[in-house]
DNA sequence: GGCTCATGTAAAAGCCGTTCACATGAGCTG
DNA sequence: CAGCTCATGTGAACGGCTTTTACATGAGCC
């Protein structure tokens, strides 16, 4: 990937061609080194090369670079969060499982997203095509736990399927900001934070009364194909 | 409370003498005003009446400061938790809900030290004693999960009390950075954050096998007081 | 070929964090 | 009470950041 001209300072012409990208990329960059709070605007100037002052024809202010790249981020989560829900393939407990790690792997993996998303400090409905994008990626997560809804065994009550979502959102995030990252936050666990958020949905989605464990013979069984864990946390001892 | 000398900067003299607790309270101000990230040095300074190069006879920098108020949010936090959890009084299940609603409450009521402590972005083992304050707090929360583990209805794998804390406090966590604070992050819900993770709690204990929804002749009432809820949510439409 | 306007620069104002040499006076010692 | 000492506060200064303003450049269009 080159840009019209080479990215680095070297023989450029007054114009940068690509300065509004240039900007955002060195932002991520100094984001996921220092953390949103360690980002400078003159940094990510210097790192594309041109004057603190240009930023200024792309973007408002500082805040205005963050918020884009929190755009950014929420567009690829939903583009993750979709693929990871895949329409429910190939049953949807297990779909549904894999959407919590991919949110999980998610901030792992791109912690300069993640923090300008989550962490930065921006008010989320300051800006309305922010907060739009933001919903976009819930409604991702909404529409899973509707499907999930609607397989309620019989009998029981239905779970508002809102609320599920709610729930599996505010563990995801709380595992994720907890102990989700490497390096800021570190916090010792007897277990990966992949696993622990697992367990925690499982135990979640067994108390709504989703026959998790997978056992042949379980009303869950006729949607699941058999699994062979004999419960969320493993073999008890 | 007055101190020596009156905290405004009216006729003090060379010394404050109140300087550093002075500094911590406006400190505090500031953060719950404009967050982590906006709450300067030489705006806590002249809060407090000193020139801006005061505040480091007291603080290598800005960055102990905040750490400071970390610590210290996090013994007030403990303090709470313990009286949340009161020993378990009057049933373990209750005072393990108790100390969610408190854990909210911590987070909405004092903002300022919510966000110094899992917000401002300081990582977290960076200060010894910081981390052993931490670790206090969270302790509470083991504790309890502790002697609700032992509840654990005869028959089934009892869940790791250690694991089972690490669930409540990312629930707690979730829901309180997510939804809780009046004023960053606010996202629209279809109920109150408070009802919202007291759902998620009684369904996560339920997917333990823990008969939450109390009725007479369960497992639970053996050892609970009776109550009135039809389940975690409400009652189904 | 010449115009125009988006995009870049230079300079400057104002703020912040941090450091250093120096001032002050509270509290101890005799 | 006199005098000393040292913790605590001051003022000035450095470098860096954000943001604004007037000006420069040249890409794209007529």
């Amino acid at each position: 990937m080159s840009w019209r001209k080479d990215q680095g300072r070297a023989e450029r012409g007054y114009h940068h061609g690509n300065l509004k990208e240039a900007l955002l990329q060195a932002a991520l960059d100094l984001i996921s080194k220092k953390g949103p709070a360690g980002f400078t605007f003159a940094d990510a100037a210097r790192m594309a090369g041109v004057s603190p002052a240009a930023p200024y024809r792309h973007f408002r202010d500082r805040d205005e670079l963050i918020a884009s790249i929190a755009q950014r981020g929420f567009e690829q989560f939903e583009s993750l969060l979709t693929q990871a829900w895949d329409d429910g393939r190939p049953d949807t407990v297990s779909a549904f499982e894999r959407v919590g790690k991919a949110y999980l792997a998610f901030a792992r993996e791109e912690p300069a997203f993640y923090s300008a998303m989550f962490e930065s400090g921006l008010p989320v409905d300051s800006n309305p095509t922010l907060m739009a994008a933001s919903e976009r990626a819930f409604a991702i997560i909404r529409a899973a736990a509707e499907r999930l809804a609607a397989l309620a065994p019989p009998g029981t009550p239905r779970p508002p399927a809102m609320m599920m979502a709610l729930h599996i959102w505010s563990m995801s995030h709380g595992v994720a900001s907890l102990f989700g990252r490497g390096d800021a936050a570190r916090r010792k666990l007897p277990m990966s934070p992949e696993d622990l958020l697992e367990a925690e949905v499982l135990i979640y989605l067994r108390g709504l009364g989703f026959l998790t464990d997978r056992r042949p013979g379980t009303a869950a069984a006729a949607e699941e194909p058999a699994g062979d864990r004999s419960g969320p946390w493993g073999k008890p001892k």
